[in-house]
DNA sequence: CATCGATGTTTAA
DNA sequence: TAAACCTCGATGC
């Protein structure tokens, strides 16, 4: 699951749980067990999502996060903690929890299970966090390094606000590439959040070919795509999943991963190939040049 | 038990 | 362009 939507998700959660109150941080794994003890002398004040990169913000130090293409976020605890069972790539679903309490009161957590990178601990539950593609405490100025090589991000717009500057930035990073345009969706600088789903999706509803070049879409076009974009990845964070596609059954995409199937606009057969180690999937019927 | 693949990114060649 | 890295569930023998 972690394109934007999951990160801003999983931000909001970081908040709801454990932001205002001292936690406990540990690495069951080892791995980070340096960073823990760091993370564990302070309180975590709040958590915000830039893209696909989590930042939890403590007294003095930043937490970064980043889920890269399996890492997860799982969340136990009891009837007072309320979160999902996990946030980020597809975890197993694990049994209602029977409650113990320590002597001060805090729940006693399971033992780890796998490769637990960091454990973060509340009064009432915990999270553990395993497969993460970076999951370190920052130096100072990094934290500005990591944003300054990120471009707009959709969900950190105001919707509904039509002419901003955050979409007038997306189409200046459009018009300055000469690449493909999905390749462009795929680069954090050009637009932050967006990932292989979001990718595929958008463009089949704007029935945009992915090999446009990026500068040769028109500014109408590319404000059209950042819209549909922005509704999309929103749509992501309220439902909790990627669904860019309205139906009775459990089908929830147009064209990800349907290639060989009829397009259910034109009939024509959905296509995929590699394309820079990533599975690009469209209708060539609906997506001409 | 082995292999593969996944909503990602960086580094090396 | 390819390989490496992070982990685990599904699939195949």
């Amino acid at each position: 699951m972690p394109e934007g939507h999951t990160l801003h998700r999983l931000a909001a959660q970081v908040n709801a749980v454990f932001s205002g109150s001292p936690w406990r941080v540990s690495s069951p794994q080892g791995r980070f067990a340096a960073g823990a003890l760091r993370l564990d002398a302070e309180v975590p004040r709040h958590a915000e999502a830039w893209g696909k990169h989590l930042f939890v913000h403590l007294d003095t130090r930043i937490w970064h996060v980043h889920l890269g293409l399996y890492g997860a976020f799982s969340f136990r605890g009891d009837s007072s903690f309320a979160a999902p069972p996990s946030i980020g790539a597809p975890r197993a679903w694990t049994a209602e929890l029977r409650p113990r309490y320590d002597d001060d009161g805090w729940l006693i957590p399971e033992p780890p299970q796998g490769a637990v990178r960091a454990r973060v601990q509340a009064r009432h539950g915990w999270a553990d966090l395993r497969g993460p593609a970076t999951c370190a405490v920052l130096e100072p100025g990094e934290h500005a390094l990591i944003l300054a090589r990120l471009g707009p991000d959709p969900l950190r717009q105001a919707p509904d606000t039509s002419a901003t500057a955050e979409r007038e930035r997306f189409l200046e990073n459009l018009a300055r590439r000469r690449m493909s345009i999905a390749a462009a969706l795929m680069e954090q600088a050009v637009i932050a959040g967006v990932g292989n789903i979001y990718r595929a999706e958008s463009l089949f509803l704007e029935s945009i070919a992915p090999e446009t070049p990026s500068n040769e879409l028109s500014a109408s076009r590319a404000a059209a795509l950042w819209d549909r974009l922005s509704q999309q990845l929103r749509t992501g964070v309220r439902e909790g999943l990627i669904r860019t596609l309205r139906t009775e059954g459990d089908r929830r995409h147009w064209v990800y991963q349907h290639q060989g199937t009829a397009c259910l606009r034109c009939g024509e057969l959905i296509a995929a190939r590699e394309l820079q180690g990533r599975r690009l999937y469209w209708c060539p019927g609906c997506q001409l040049r």
